[in-house]
DNA sequence: CGATCTGGATTATGATCGTTATCTATAAGG
DNA sequence: CCTTATAGATAACGATCATAATCCAGATCG
């Protein structure tokens, strides 16, 4: 007797009602939504039924994607670390080349501070991530990890230990800057966190 | 006809079951309460159910003290931003006598990693606050604009500006460190920003 | 093409939430 | 000391939530 796995199907093993790719691509649809609106509204901030009727669905079928919304929530997070790197794909710019200075100016703007949505997870959701179980907080740490290298590449300093603390200065100050200008209800003051961060961090490569 | 306010009563002027002293422990011990476990917890982590219960007490007469579950929040909110003030004068601490290096050395630590509890608002509940409403976001800004004065009389430089400017920079990277320190489930790297940031906060004097 | 079984819709379930109604004991005013 | 009205307890209400049960249309396989 053959037992049939709904959560992992084999492509065209098994028949089924719609073709493996449309799953494939509600899936995606599903976790991409998950992904901006958790960032915006917090990773508590949004129900099941919500999401999916944003992805154009409704709640019957998330469990033929996922096991609970705790899988989404990992998914999504994950997404969420690999969208910076989509975005600038999307728009032809190469990451490692870029300088501090274009990371600074993407990375510390208004853009990002007021589109929650389309940013940073570390700036979007770290306290909700601090809470978080070992699932949410290992893909968090990696996407640290990857971060603080990524950065380090771009720093200058008499040798590695020097460019990994910049980088990490740096990090630190971004996504702690965004945060709060994202709290100041005080625009210049915002504006002023912002501009004194951007300078900082694009200033580690010299 | 008198109409009694059961939110704001005069003592001495209103009949009532217990003292008026009474009830402003209470209202003391569950502000106390829900500031602690909503740092914990994320303002929407813990439900005014179980926050009474922790404050020794029952659903039934929170709203003798507070219109909404959202001004208890505000309340909560405030009294963790004076909590860090009111920790150093029981320890009999002059805030104005720390030096950058003492700000650091409390601020950026392994304790306060740990204790979110007890530490500061802007480390646990950056999301969440840049989230809500005015209310909580104004109390918050307000903050903002003393921790920036008190750090900006610690640190050096040529003029105010610049005493500003680095103050700013230390404090977007305390938070955002500490952030991310509780992120990582690696306890190494997590060490390992703790010690990075703090050195820079240790140096803004010099 | 007919049997099969899955993706997704509709609807139900049980838990939990903020809030309210009702009750009781008691501190204060006259 | 007796009336009054409030602090707080118990319990209920309606909304919302994650999850599950049921159903159906249709894609896939033999």
């Amino acid at each position: 007797m053959i037992i049939y796995m709904s959560q992992e199907a084999v492509p065209g093993r098994f028949p089924m009602g719609r073709s493996q790719l449309e799953k494939q691509k509600t899936h995606e649809k599903i976790v991409e939504t998950a992904s901006k609106r958790l960032r915006e509204e917090g990773l508590e901030g949004i129900g099941v039924a919500d999401l999916m009727k944003e992805a154009g669905l409704t709640v019957g079928g998330f469990y033929k994607h996922f096991a609970s919304r705790d899988d989404l929530v990992a998914e999504a997070i994950q997404s969420a670390f690999d969208s910076w790197g989509r975005k600038l794909e999307a728009e032809g710019v190469n990451p490692a080349e870029m300088t501090a200075a274009d990371v600074a100016d993407r990375y510390v703007s208004a853009y990002h501070r007021d589109n929650p949505g389309e940013g940073c997870p570390f700036a979007a959701l770290t306290s909700d991530i601090s809470r978080s179980g070992e699932k949410a907080r290992g893909i968090a740490t990696d996407g640290l990890r990857r971060n603080f290298a990524s950065l380090a590449s771009k720093a200058a300093g008499a040798d590695d230990r020097e460019r990994r603390r910049r980088a990490i200065m740096a990090f630190a100050m971004m996504t702690g800057g965004v945060g709060l200008a994202r709290i100041s209800s005080d625009e210049e003051l915002s504006a002023e966190i912002l501009a004194t961060v951007r300078d900082f961090v694009a200033g580690i490569d010299k």
